[in-house]
DNA sequence: CTTTGATTATTAGCCTGCTAATCAATAATC
DNA sequence: GATTATTGATTAGCAGGCTAATAATCAAAG
Protein backbone atom coordinates (compact mmCIF):
# COMPACT_ATOMS: atom_id res chain seq x y z
CA UNK A 1 0.00 0.00 0.00
CA UNK A 2 1.22 3.45 -1.07
CA UNK A 3 0.68 5.39 1.78
CA UNK A 4 2.58 8.71 1.20
CA UNK A 5 0.16 9.34 -1.41
CA UNK A 6 -2.69 9.17 0.46
CA UNK A 7 -4.74 12.37 1.26
CA UNK A 8 -4.34 12.31 5.08
CA UNK A 9 -0.81 11.52 5.02
CA UNK A 10 -0.02 14.41 2.46
CA UNK A 11 -2.52 16.60 4.74
CA UNK A 12 -0.72 15.50 7.79
CA UNK A 13 2.82 16.75 6.67
CA UNK A 14 1.51 19.91 5.60
CA UNK A 15 -0.07 20.78 8.47
CA UNK A 16 2.68 19.97 10.69
CA UNK A 17 5.07 22.41 8.01
CA UNK A 18 2.79 24.69 8.29
CA UNK A 19 2.17 24.66 12.06
CA UNK A 20 5.86 24.68 12.52
CA UNK A 21 5.81 27.84 9.81
CA UNK A 22 3.13 30.12 11.74
CA UNK A 23 5.21 29.60 14.76
CA UNK A 24 8.01 30.55 13.49
CA UNK A 25 6.71 33.61 12.23
CA UNK A 26 4.59 34.45 15.17
CA UNK A 27 7.18 34.04 16.86
CA UNK A 28 8.97 37.19 15.70
CA UNK A 29 6.37 39.12 17.58
CA UNK A 30 6.51 37.25 21.12
CA UNK A 31 3.01 35.49 20.22
CA UNK A 32 2.37 31.14 19.66
CA UNK A 33 -0.06 30.26 17.13
CA UNK A 34 -2.59 29.06 19.25
CA UNK A 35 -2.54 32.35 21.65
CA UNK A 36 -3.07 34.08 18.42
CA UNK A 37 -5.86 31.80 17.68
CA UNK A 38 -7.62 32.38 20.85
CA UNK A 39 -7.23 36.44 19.79
CA UNK A 40 -8.63 36.22 16.70
CA UNK A 41 -11.68 34.77 18.50
CA UNK A 42 -11.60 37.86 21.42
CA UNK A 43 -11.54 40.49 18.74
CA UNK A 44 -14.56 39.13 17.60
CA UNK A 45 -16.22 39.32 20.52
CA UNK A 46 -14.52 39.22 24.21
CA UNK A 47 -16.22 38.96 27.54
CA UNK A 48 -16.90 34.73 26.75
CA UNK A 49 -16.58 31.70 28.96
CA UNK A 50 -13.91 29.54 28.24
CA UNK A 51 -15.92 26.72 27.68
CA UNK A 52 -17.96 28.77 24.88
CA UNK A 53 -14.44 29.49 23.14
CA UNK A 54 -13.54 26.36 23.13
CA UNK A 55 -16.27 25.64 21.22
CA UNK A 56 -15.81 28.10 19.15
CA UNK A 57 -12.15 27.07 18.18
CA UNK A 58 -13.33 23.45 18.30
CA UNK A 59 -10.63 22.27 20.84
CA UNK A 60 -10.94 21.11 24.63
CA UNK A 61 -11.31 23.15 27.42
CA UNK A 62 -7.92 22.25 29.34
CA UNK A 63 -6.16 23.34 25.92
CA UNK A 64 -7.96 27.20 26.44
CA UNK A 65 -7.03 27.00 30.02
CA UNK A 66 -3.80 26.46 29.30
CA UNK A 67 -3.14 28.83 26.26
CA UNK A 68 -5.21 31.53 28.24
CA UNK A 69 -2.77 31.04 30.98
CA UNK A 70 0.09 32.75 28.74
CA UNK A 71 -1.94 35.58 27.26
CA UNK A 72 -2.49 36.60 30.74
CA UNK A 73 0.94 36.26 31.61
CA UNK A 74 1.53 38.52 28.49
CA UNK A 75 -1.08 41.35 30.03
CA UNK A 76 -3.13 40.15 27.19
CA UNK A 77 -6.37 39.40 28.36
CA UNK A 78 -8.12 39.10 32.08
CA UNK A 79 -10.12 36.29 33.47
CA UNK A 80 -12.69 37.26 35.36
CA UNK A 81 -15.35 35.71 37.92
CA UNK A 82 -18.66 37.26 37.10
CA UNK A 83 -21.76 37.02 39.62
CA UNK A 84 -24.01 35.14 37.14
CA UNK A 85 -22.20 32.24 37.99
CA UNK A 86 -19.41 31.39 39.87
CA UNK A 87 -18.26 28.30 38.00
CA UNK A 88 -17.28 30.17 34.96
CA UNK A 89 -14.95 32.93 34.23
CA UNK A 90 -15.37 35.73 31.57
CA UNK A 91 -12.22 36.42 29.44
CA UNK A 92 -11.49 40.34 28.94
CA UNK A 93 -9.11 41.80 26.10
CA UNK A 94 -6.68 44.25 28.03
CA UNK A 95 -6.29 47.55 25.96
CA UNK A 96 -2.27 45.78 25.14
CA UNK A 97 -4.95 42.59 23.61
CA UNK A 98 -6.64 45.03 21.80
CA UNK A 99 -3.87 46.83 20.78
CA UNK A 100 -1.22 44.03 19.71
CA UNK A 101 -4.15 43.68 17.28
CA UNK A 102 -2.59 45.69 14.59
CA UNK A 103 1.04 44.00 14.88
CA UNK A 104 -0.75 40.78 14.17
CA UNK A 105 -2.41 41.84 11.52
CA UNK A 106 0.48 43.03 9.71
CA UNK A 107 2.27 39.83 10.31
CA UNK A 108 -0.57 37.47 9.49
CA UNK A 109 -1.10 39.25 5.69
CA UNK A 110 3.02 38.42 5.14
CA UNK A 111 2.31 34.96 6.36
CA UNK A 112 -0.40 35.19 3.82
CA UNK A 113 0.98 35.90 1.20
CA UNK A 114 3.81 33.64 1.37
CA UNK A 115 1.43 30.50 0.84
CA UNK A 116 -0.69 32.41 -1.70
CA UNK A 117 2.24 33.42 -3.86
CA UNK A 118 2.36 29.44 -4.33
CA UNK A 119 -0.73 29.37 -5.79
CA UNK A 120 -2.54 30.98 -8.97
CA UNK A 121 -5.81 33.24 -7.86
CA UNK A 122 -8.40 29.88 -9.43
CA UNK A 123 -6.15 27.81 -7.33
CA UNK A 124 -6.82 30.10 -4.45
CA UNK A 125 -10.14 29.57 -4.75
CA UNK A 126 -10.36 26.40 -5.14
CA UNK A 127 -8.21 25.25 -2.03
CA UNK A 128 -10.11 27.64 0.26
CA UNK A 129 -13.44 25.74 -0.89
CA UNK A 130 -11.70 22.16 -0.21
CA UNK A 131 -10.59 23.62 3.10
CA UNK A 132 -14.21 24.54 4.26
CA UNK A 133 -15.94 21.22 3.31
CA UNK A 134 -12.63 19.49 5.10
CA UNK A 135 -13.30 21.94 8.08
CA UNK A 136 -17.52 21.47 7.73
CA UNK A 137 -17.01 18.01 8.12
CA UNK A 138 -14.47 17.99 10.89
CA UNK A 139 -15.99 20.12 13.02
CA UNK A 140 -19.36 19.34 12.32
CA UNK A 141 -18.71 15.42 12.76
CA UNK A 142 -17.27 15.69 16.28
CA UNK A 143 -18.09 18.72 17.96
CA UNK A 144 -21.69 16.77 18.11
CA UNK B 1 -9.28 42.30 8.84
CA UNK B 2 -11.05 38.73 8.27
CA UNK B 3 -8.42 36.44 9.68
CA UNK B 4 -11.33 33.81 9.60
CA UNK B 5 -11.01 33.61 5.75
CA UNK B 6 -7.59 33.52 5.37
CA UNK B 7 -6.02 30.31 3.76
CA UNK B 8 -3.73 29.86 7.30
CA UNK B 9 -6.44 30.09 9.75
CA UNK B 10 -8.51 27.68 7.40
CA UNK B 11 -5.46 24.94 6.84
CA UNK B 12 -4.45 25.52 10.60
CA UNK B 13 -8.07 24.70 11.51
CA UNK B 14 -8.26 21.73 9.60
CA UNK B 15 -4.43 20.42 10.57
CA UNK B 16 -5.65 20.44 14.12
CA UNK B 17 -8.92 18.67 13.37
CA UNK B 18 -7.02 16.36 11.20
CA UNK B 19 -4.58 15.68 13.64
CA UNK B 20 -6.96 14.82 16.16
CA UNK B 21 -9.11 12.68 14.16
CA UNK B 22 -5.95 10.84 12.83
CA UNK B 23 -4.87 10.20 16.97
CA UNK B 24 -8.79 9.16 17.87
CA UNK B 25 -8.52 6.40 15.06
CA UNK B 26 -5.15 5.32 14.95
CA UNK B 27 -5.56 4.57 19.07
CA UNK B 28 -8.17 2.26 18.60
CA UNK B 29 -5.33 -0.10 17.30
CA UNK B 30 -2.73 1.48 20.11
CA UNK B 31 -0.58 3.45 17.94
CA UNK B 32 -0.03 7.38 18.09
CA UNK B 33 0.16 8.73 15.17
CA UNK B 34 4.11 9.91 15.14
CA UNK B 35 4.63 6.69 15.68
CA UNK B 36 2.55 5.63 12.82
CA UNK B 37 4.31 8.10 10.34
CA UNK B 38 7.46 6.78 11.53
CA UNK B 39 6.95 3.34 10.72
CA UNK B 40 5.83 3.98 7.43
CA UNK B 41 9.02 5.12 6.32
CA UNK B 42 10.96 2.09 8.24
CA UNK B 43 8.18 -0.16 6.22
CA UNK B 44 9.78 1.24 2.85
CA UNK B 45 13.45 0.69 4.35
CA UNK B 46 14.25 0.28 7.71
CA UNK B 47 18.38 -0.24 9.07
CA UNK B 48 18.90 3.83 8.67
CA UNK B 49 20.20 6.43 11.47
CA UNK B 50 18.35 8.10 13.08
CA UNK B 51 19.12 11.85 11.20
CA UNK B 52 18.09 10.48 7.66
CA UNK B 53 14.53 9.13 9.12
CA UNK B 54 14.40 12.79 10.37
CA UNK B 55 14.86 14.43 7.61
CA UNK B 56 13.00 12.11 5.46
CA UNK B 57 10.09 12.83 7.88
CA UNK B 58 10.98 16.44 7.99
CA UNK B 59 10.99 16.68 11.41
CA UNK B 60 13.94 17.36 14.43
CA UNK B 61 15.89 14.62 15.57
CA UNK B 62 14.83 15.12 19.60
CA UNK B 63 11.03 14.32 17.65
CA UNK B 64 12.19 10.75 16.13
CA UNK B 65 14.12 10.09 19.35
CA UNK B 66 10.85 10.51 21.32
CA UNK B 67 8.63 8.42 19.28
CA UNK B 68 11.53 5.91 18.67
CA UNK B 69 11.56 5.12 22.46
CA UNK B 70 7.52 5.04 22.65
CA UNK B 71 7.93 2.05 19.40
CA UNK B 72 10.80 0.72 21.96
CA UNK B 73 8.81 0.17 24.21
CA UNK B 74 5.73 -0.95 22.33
CA UNK B 75 8.16 -3.76 20.68
CA UNK B 76 8.25 -2.70 17.63
CA UNK B 77 11.83 -1.67 16.61
CA UNK B 78 15.43 -2.00 18.04
CA UNK B 79 17.75 0.57 18.23
CA UNK B 80 21.33 -1.37 17.45
CA UNK B 81 24.51 0.66 17.53
CA UNK B 82 26.90 -0.62 14.30
CA UNK B 83 30.49 -0.65 14.18
CA UNK B 84 30.93 2.21 11.18
CA UNK B 85 30.09 4.82 13.11
CA UNK B 86 29.87 4.97 17.15
CA UNK B 87 28.33 8.07 17.47
CA UNK B 88 25.10 6.23 15.39
CA UNK B 89 22.36 3.91 15.96
CA UNK B 90 20.41 2.00 13.64
CA UNK B 91 16.83 1.44 13.29
CA UNK B 92 15.54 -1.84 12.19
CA UNK B 93 11.85 -3.04 12.35
CA UNK B 94 11.46 -6.20 14.77
CA UNK B 95 9.21 -9.06 13.46
CA UNK B 96 6.34 -7.47 15.64
CA UNK B 97 7.04 -3.76 13.70
CA UNK B 98 6.55 -5.83 9.92
CA UNK B 99 3.13 -7.57 11.70
CA UNK B 100 1.49 -4.42 12.05
CA UNK B 101 1.78 -2.84 9.31
CA UNK B 102 -1.73 -4.93 8.12
CA UNK B 103 -3.70 -3.15 10.93
CA UNK B 104 -2.39 -0.29 10.08
CA UNK B 105 -3.15 -0.32 6.72
CA UNK B 106 -6.91 -1.44 7.27
CA UNK B 107 -7.20 1.47 9.72
CA UNK B 108 -5.92 3.90 7.26
CA UNK B 109 -7.81 2.60 4.31
CA UNK B 110 -11.05 3.61 6.98
CA UNK B 111 -9.31 6.91 7.96
CA UNK B 112 -8.59 7.82 3.92
CA UNK B 113 -12.27 6.95 2.78
CA UNK B 114 -13.52 9.03 5.60
CA UNK B 115 -12.19 12.01 4.78
CA UNK B 116 -12.28 11.33 1.20
CA UNK B 117 -16.47 10.66 1.43
CA UNK B 118 -16.60 13.96 1.51
CA UNK B 119 -15.47 15.03 -1.99
CA UNK B 120 -16.06 13.92 -5.40
CA UNK B 121 -13.41 12.23 -7.25
CA UNK B 122 -12.32 15.37 -9.10
CA UNK B 123 -12.00 17.60 -6.43
CA UNK B 124 -9.99 14.69 -4.85
CA UNK B 125 -7.40 14.85 -7.57
CA UNK B 126 -7.89 19.03 -6.79
CA UNK B 127 -6.68 18.81 -3.29
CA UNK B 128 -3.77 16.02 -3.50
CA UNK B 129 -2.28 17.92 -5.75
CA UNK B 130 -2.56 21.37 -3.76
CA UNK B 131 -1.45 20.13 -1.36
CA UNK B 132 1.93 18.72 -3.15
CA UNK B 133 2.35 21.98 -4.14
CA UNK B 134 2.17 23.27 -0.73
CA UNK B 135 4.17 20.10 0.76
CA UNK B 136 6.90 21.15 -1.64
CA UNK B 137 6.95 24.71 -0.75
CA UNK B 138 7.46 24.22 3.34
CA UNK B 139 9.69 21.13 2.59
CA UNK B 140 11.58 22.37 -0.62
CA UNK B 141 12.02 19.39 -3.23
CA UNK B 142 11.02 15.96 -2.39
CA UNK B 143 9.29 13.36 -4.43
CA UNK B 144 7.79 10.62 -2.94
C1' DC C 1 -34.46 20.73 51.89
C1' DT C 2 -31.64 17.27 50.47
C1' DT C 3 -29.80 14.40 47.32
C1' DT C 4 -28.50 13.60 42.77
C1' DG C 5 -26.86 14.98 38.34
C1' DA C 6 -24.61 18.49 35.00
C1' DT C 7 -21.60 21.91 34.07
C1' DT C 8 -17.11 24.84 34.51
C1' DA C 9 -12.67 25.34 35.44
C1' DT C 10 -8.62 23.27 36.68
C1' DT C 11 -4.70 19.85 37.43
C1' DA C 12 -1.94 15.96 36.09
C1' DG C 13 0.01 13.46 32.64
C1' DC C 14 0.74 11.86 27.79
C1' DC C 15 2.10 12.50 22.58
C1' DT C 16 4.17 15.38 18.93
C1' DG C 17 6.40 19.14 17.50
C1' DC C 18 10.26 22.58 18.51
C1' DT C 19 15.09 24.88 20.21
C1' DA C 20 19.06 24.98 23.00
C1' DA C 21 22.60 22.68 25.24
C1' DT C 22 25.55 18.28 26.17
C1' DC C 23 28.40 14.56 25.19
C1' DA C 24 30.83 11.34 22.47
C1' DA C 25 32.87 10.27 18.27
C1' DT C 26 34.43 11.41 13.74
C1' DA C 27 36.57 14.54 10.35
C1' DA C 28 39.54 18.23 9.16
C1' DT C 29 43.22 21.13 9.75
C1' DC C 30 47.57 22.78 11.19
C1' DG D 1 50.01 13.98 16.26
C1' DA D 2 47.29 17.54 18.44
C1' DT D 3 43.82 20.75 18.03
C1' DT D 4 39.57 22.26 16.18
C1' DA D 5 35.22 21.71 13.86
C1' DT D 6 31.41 18.96 12.70
C1' DT D 7 28.18 15.34 13.31
C1' DG D 8 24.71 12.12 15.80
C1' DA D 9 22.17 11.05 19.68
C1' DT D 10 20.38 12.54 23.76
C1' DT D 11 18.36 15.50 27.62
C1' DA D 12 15.76 19.39 29.32
C1' DG D 13 12.17 22.27 28.76
C1' DC D 14 8.43 24.69 26.20
C1' DA D 15 3.87 25.04 23.28
C1' DG D 16 -0.32 22.97 21.79
C1' DG D 17 -3.23 19.21 21.33
C1' DC D 18 -5.63 15.38 24.05
C1' DT D 19 -8.10 12.41 28.10
C1' DA D 20 -9.13 11.43 32.81
C1' DA D 21 -9.93 12.95 37.27
C1' DT D 22 -11.08 16.81 40.95
C1' DA D 23 -13.44 20.48 43.02
C1' DA D 24 -16.88 23.72 43.02
C1' DT D 25 -21.14 25.40 41.64
C1' DC D 26 -25.62 25.21 39.74
C1' DA D 27 -29.90 22.68 38.43
C1' DA D 28 -33.34 19.22 39.12
C1' DA D 29 -35.74 15.90 41.50
C1' DG D 30 -37.47 13.74 45.27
Amino acid sequence: MKFHSTVSHLLSGVATAHKSHLERRLGEISLHSGQVFLLMELWKRDGRRQVDLAGELNIAPPTINKTLTGLIDGGYVTRDRVEDDARSTRIFLTPAGVAVREKVEAQWLEIEEEILGELTEAERLILSELLSKLKHFYFGTEAE
